[in-house]
DNA sequence: GACGATACGGAGACAGTCTCCGCTTTGTCA
DNA sequence: TGACAAAGCGGAGACTGTCTCCGTATCGTC
């Protein structure tokens, strides 16, 4: 019994094989490639014409976004552990700060498209940054109020930044040590120590 | 009298006359459309054939390379002029992280050439890179012989920074005060205040 | 002015994105 | 179970952009 599509017809299960087949392949793609590949590769990959991936995923960035999709639910799952395990609001900050990251570089290349969908609100991508944002804000919020944060950042400028770390880490691997010290740096900008400690760097 | 080329012989004028023309249009074309307009159209508009564009720019990263080259004089005189009349060595790294971000800015989406160019040594941005953070460490030397600056920042990851920060600014236009925001962030990330104020945010 | 070297132009090879439409497959209903 | 309409599929090809190749035009020299 598979759903039914918005009037009653029945969603055809070549349709819902070939959608679940080609995020699959293209998930892989795009983890090896990054997501620049080409799709008429991805197409030839699954087995589908190129029509057919195109007719489900209308462009690169809608494919993306459902990809991105699955990913979320771990994201809010390591939100919600962090909610609830972390008791000092810098260090869940922190680490809801380094979840974002790591989830920002589920593939190479990934900051590009989200930087872009900030810019515009008709983007699949845009509506997941939001959320995103949203929970930065918590975050955020309840460091300022325990005095772990500077009160004038942003919660949208934190997301930014984040995404600008990870823009720079590829640039970084090189350099093994300037993915850390990117970090750190970003840390020691919204962190407001109490007693004149230099942050991270054990 | 036109310099002589490598052998003997003197550099064509119409070479000449066309490799500037070609730089004129360039620059104004990537200052209108942002760095990744068409080159064919770049051809058209200075008047030449594809052949010719390539012929002096063998891809769009020379002509970028070449078209900053003129730019890099104004930020070095800009570096000197910081040399002299800044006596406070953080204000100074200050000041020259604020013009290599402008500089960077000079074109829209010239960060993510820059950040490329430095996963590479054969590039011809990438020794202007090199230039820059030469520089940048020597600011920043100075800023934390001074204990203005944290002693575990480097010189390369605040260049990676300033051209993240860039990066993202670009995403930032919409919100006006991402723009400084992101700034003030950087800044409080390398800074070390002396008497514990907030930095920056005037 | 003639000649060889050099540079020019633009047609076209190639690669990528995305659309269109004839054909096949699917679900439904008798 | 068979027949029919709706839905989906495939891939040729339109379109855009990068970059090359080579016949032709221009330049500098003697």
């Amino acid at each position: 019994m598979s759903e039914a599509g918005t009037d009653g017809r029945r969603v055809r299960t070549d349709k819902q094989r070939n959608r679940v087949h080609i995020l699959e392949v293209a998930e892989q793609f795009f983890a090896e490639q990054g997501i620049s590949g080409s799709m008429d590769a991805i197409a030839k990959r699954a087995g589908v014409g190129a029509g057919t991936l195109y007719r489900h995923f209308p462009n690169r960035e809608a494919l993306l976004a459902a990809l991105l999709q699955a990913r979320n639910e771990e994201l809010e799952a390591r939100r919600d552990a962090i909610r609830r395990e972390e008791s000092d609001s810098s260090d869940a900050l922190a680490q809801w700060l380094d979840a974002l990251g790591e989830w920002v570089t589920a593939f190479d290349g990934l900051p590009e498209p989200l930087r872009v969908a900030l810019t515009e609100d008709t983007s699949p991508l845009t509506i997941t940054c939001q959320g995103f944002i949203t929970t930065t804000e918590e975050f955020l919020g309840a460091a300022q109020r325990d005095g772990g944060a500077h009160p004038w950042v942003r919660a949208r400028d934190l997301f930014l930044s984040t995404l600008a770390t990870a823009w720079a880490r590829s640039a970084a691997l090189a350099d093994e040590s300037s993915s850390e010290g990117l970090s750190t740096l970003m840390r020691s900008g919204w962190e407001k120590s109490v007693d004149g400690t230099t942050p991270g760097a054990s």
